[in-house]
Formats: C-alpha cells, structure tokens, sequence
DNA sequence: GTGCAAATTTGACTTTTGTCGAGAGCCGTG
DNA sequence: CACGGCTCTCGACAAAAGTCAAATTTGCAC
C-alpha cells in the first residue's frame, strides 16, 4: 500500500492540530481545506494510531493493595479497578484498564500471543488505536466456532489491526474429536511452526476460565455440561487457552486436553511478560491455580477479587505460622 | 511527595475521560466537581504528562529524501521537516518535530546524555510532558554562565522536569584557564563518576554548533572572537558538547580543549542512539564533521540541508567514479 | 464519453470544551 | 479572631470541536 495522498493529509493535520497546538480552523486554512474536513481527518488519525492518547495507569499501580498483592503472590506487577467506584459498568473498567496496561507493556517489535475468551474480546473492542511497527501479534489456541461474535481467530486479528501489526492465525480447531487426529495435527509443519513460535513470545494476553457449565467450552460445544462437571471431579481447576488445569495450575490429565490445539503451557511460562485479566468474581478458583502455575506475572483484576485474594494469602500465612 | 488528594482527582478525571471516553459534564457529575474543574484538571493531567498525546513522526520518515540521506550517509534513521511548509516558523518546526522524535526513542529505564546550545533549550522547551519512570538525564558537559537563559544545567534539569526524569547536573565549569586545573578536577571522584557515566547512556540528544563569532563559546566569554578565528584556521570545523572539532569529527589538538571538562566522544560514540538536530542552515560543514566522527546515528534536519547533504553526498560520489 | 455508486467535502447547526473573574474555603500571622 | 494571602471552585460566557445531510468530486464499468 502506497501512502495515498489522503493518508499525507491526514498525517499533516494531525501534526499540525496536536504537535504544534493549532486550531483546528487554523489547520484548515494551512491546507486549504474546510475545518470539517481537518475533524474528520483528525477523528482518522486517532483511529488509526497515528496520534495516541494514552493515559498513565499509576494511579492504578500506586495502590497500596496492588503492592499487597505482589508481595503476596510473587506477581512482577498487578493492576486494580477500583469497582466501588464511579462507574455505571464496573466491569467494563477491568477491560479499558487492562486495555491500557496492555498497550504500555508492548514494546516496538515485539511478539504477543493472545488466547480468546469474552474478556480478552472486550479488551481488543475497547482498545485504542497505536501505530506499532514490527508487531506480530500470534493466537495461543486453535478456532472455535462461536454462537458470539468473539472467536479466537478475531481476538487476534482485532487486536492486531488496532496495533497495525501483523496477525497470525492457527489454522486448526481447538479441539478435535480423536487424540490421534489431534497428535497429527500438531505434527503438521504450518501447526508445528504455529506452537514453536509460541514461546518467542515477549509478551501474553490472556484471562482464565471458569470450569462450570456457563464456561465458553461448554457454551461452544467443545464438552458438555455433564462432561464439564465430570472434570472439575476429576480436579479440574481452569481453563486457560481453551486447556483445562488443576489446581497446582498444570495441564489436567485427561482426553479433552489430548484433543486440544493450544499453546503448551511451558511454552507460555516461556513468555516474559504473561498478563492475565480477570473481570469475574466467580473466577477465584481458576486465578488461584493459575498464579499457582506460574501462567501470570501481571494481573489486571478487580478491587473485590484483590480484596479475596490478599485475604486468602493471609489466612495460608496464618495457617503456616 | 505523597500522593495528594488532588492529584488522585486529577488521575480519576483523566481516567474516565481520556480512557472511558465520558464528556466533561459526566466527569464531572462522577466526581462530584463543577465541569470546570474538570476542564482544568484536564490540562494538569495533560501538561504532566498523566496523560500522553504523541504524534506518529512516520510522515517525515517514509519521505523520500530521509530514506536518500541515511543511505548516502550510513545513518540509523533522519527525518527531514518540510520548510516550504504551512507553517509561520520553519525553524520551529525542526525542534517540534526533534522533539516528537525524542520522545518516541526514549524507552523506559534509559539513561538520557543531553548537551547544551539554543537548540536543546528550544527542544526543551516545546517537548510535552511524558510520565517515564526509572529515566535519568545526565549532562554531557560543564557548565557555563550564559547571557541567556540556557545554561547547560538548565536544559538537563528542564527536559528531566519534562520526562519526570531524574536530573543529574555535572558540578564543573565547561571550561577553565589553566590545563592542569582542568586535568585534576577531571580526577575529582564526582566529575570523574559523570565522566564515567556517559557512556552508559542509551540516548543522547545534542546539535553540533558553529565556528564563528556567533558561537555561544563566545557569546558566553569561553573564547574570544578572534581565538574563535585563530582556531577556525587550525582546523576547528565545529563544537560538540563544548568541545572543537576537526573536520574529520575528531577532538582538535589545542589548549581551549584541554582546558574542557565535557564528554569524551569516545564516550559519545559508545551510546547506542546519538539524535543530533540542527536548525540552521549556517551549521552545513560542521554537520558534515559530526557525521564523519560518527557523533550522530540519528539526525532531524530541514529540507533544506537535507537537500545540501544530498547534493555533496552526489557530488562526492561522482568524483569518486 | 456516459452514467452510476462510493467516497469525499462542505456549510450550517449543535454540542462540548476552554477561560475568566468572582467568590468560597483554608491557613499561618499579628 | 480578624486579616491578608493563597489556592481551589464555580457559574456564565465565548470559543472550538463534533455532526449531519446535501453537494460535489472521484473512480470505474459499460
């Protein structure tokens, strides 16, 4: 794609209108043309990354309780929405949160891995707008055809047009219906190369699932309900990347998981930054194993589930003592 | 500095207006503030740096022109200011954009090596606010009492304010009347751990300035006019952090520079990323003696010398063949 | 060339935002 | 405790930005 005359003008006008501070009828009369146009063109701009406004998330970090909770779980760096707060939708503020933790921790040529699931969809929906160059963005898991509009596949690719980077697909369903089919599956080269480059990865998106019958597994057909509940008995603890865990946060042993196409989970220990995003409160469980398994080293939560886990890190101190 | 109250408004407010996307009046009425304290803490929030407005510098990157003159001259990456532009004054423009592209190469964690001159203090002035932690902006070199108001310490201190950096000032005159006054305060613990320090940085941002009575050596007393032009004759093809330099970019052999307390360019050299910019027009020979030292990786220029480096960079190529 | 659809641009209108002086609250001081 | 000096806050007005339907241009197939 040659860069289109409009693009140039675009690129101007927002030079002009945010570097240099100018009216925006003033930017008009620069370019010649009328300020309605100069508002359109600036709204572009915006889209599409060439100017971003970012908003710094200390006052999210400065929290004395996110320091609670890093101390407590070993976290390299947690984030906490205030829930009592302002807002109409208090989940939706995990969401825009974690939108802009996102967004700082992603470095000019990095490589981000992001699973799929209705939060980290909402993350993609809600995310500005940045220009980054030489960012790949990968999908951990296989497809899934949704009943939602959220299937892994345009987790990924949403998020990677909203960074202009680059998406890269799995080209397999998440879980097949005969662990030989899947074992040749994953032998496959294009397959194979997918699962390798997982843990080039510098930087993971993900959130965890709940292992009860509103979970998306079960919502997409991937196990039924009764199934579902078979492998909670069994000690299934989680779901992250479409993979049931236990509760020590490693893969549960069991078919379902052989039948699956989805990052191995020492691959994603492999990532440096992993940054798990819970908006749920019912999924305190899944967390819990999760941070047991060493599968998240940022975490973006809520003021109440925060408030759940120090208490229960107390109660372990306690007990310990 | 705790936390006050006030600034925790300030953050709400650009939270949920820059991140959630409310009006001003919805801001406002969550807070439970008049709207025009909304519209005033918007701007605090703005001018530092909680929340972070950056225009992308691809426009002058992808142009034609910067692309030939890195090629010609083996640099990392220019970009040229369009002077024929829209714009009042051009040679704003150049230290708008130097600024843009100073901000976009600085990286967390980095330690900054700023020189001194008009420029940098111009550059210091117009760059926005930004909220980097753990950043650390060293002097490259002595201090000089100037007529105007933009002394060495100044433009360190100033663009560290800008960063929410920290400012580390060198406490030694530029330059001294004597060698071995000079040699021994070299030797000093404090001076020599600065000295030491530079090449640690990742980024140095400096112009280059001229020989001749308009120098600020001379307008701030550190030479005379007609040392100036005694030295000009031995050969001095420019200044680099208050010291001259040959037309080959290396240390000219006299006594004015050994009576210099300022960065070694070896030390120069050693930092990875080396933004030179220069505004005038003036400065074209001792560009070039800069860029023959390898004392810039990265340049921000004006059309106008952009095409003057382009055309000797061709005429030197044909005698060449 | 001609006609049609899509994209772009514009002027007029509405909504949102910036600004300023007045007034309220706060604190140390005489 | 009254007094200035200080900062913070508010209401009202002016300025700027967003929006939309109509007009214009552009691109393209025939």
């Amino acid at each position: 794609m040659a860069i289109r005359p409009a693009e140039q003008l675009i690129h101007k006008a927002a030079w002009l209108y945010y570097a240099h501070g100018l009216r925006q009828d003033e930017v008009a009369s620069q370019l010649n043309i009328s300020r309605a146009s100069v508002a359109m063109y600036l709204r572009k701009a915006r889209e599409t990354g060439i100017v971003n406004i970012s908003t710094s998330t200390q006052l999210f970090t400065n929290d004395v309780m996110a320091r609670n909770v890093e101390d407590a779980f070993g976290l390299d760096a947690v984030w906490i929405a205030p829930e009592n707060a302002y807002l109409a939708d208090p989940s939706t503020d995990i969401a825009v949160l974690a939108a802009s933790v996102f967004l700082e921790l992603v470095k000019k040529g990095d490589r981000i891995g992001v699973a799929w699931g209705r939060t980290v969809y909402t993350i993609a929906d809600i995310m500005s707008f940045a220009d980054l160059q030489d960012v790949t963005v990968v999908q951990l898991c296989g497809n899934l055809g949704a009943p939602y509009s959220y299937r892994p596949d345009q987790c990924t690719m949403e998020i990677a047009r909203r960074l202009n980077a680059k998406g890269l697909n799995f080209y397999a369903p998440l879980v097949l219906s005969t662990e030989e089919l899947a074992k040749s599956l994953r032998a496959e080269p294009v397959i194979r190369d997918q699962l390798a480059g997982i843990a080039d990865c510098d930087l993971a998106l993900y959130s965890v699932g709940a292992v009860d019958a509103d979970s998306h597994l079960v919502k997409c057909g991937a196990l039924l309900p009764a199934e579902m509940e078979g492998l909670r008995s069994q000690g299934a603890a989680g779901v992250i990347a479409g993979q049931i865990i236990d509760a020590g946060g490693e893969v549960l042993d069991c078919s379902y998981n052989r039948r699956v196409i989805s990052a191995e989970l020492a691959s994603l220990r492999a990532i440096e930054k992993r940054l798990m995003v819970v908006q749920e409160d019912t999924k305190f469980e899944p967390l819990l194993s999760a941070i047991a398994g060493r599968l998240c080293t940022h975490l973006v939560i809520g003021a109440h589930m925060a408030g759940r886990l120090l208490q229960y890190a107390e109660a372990a101190t306690k007990k310990a003592s």
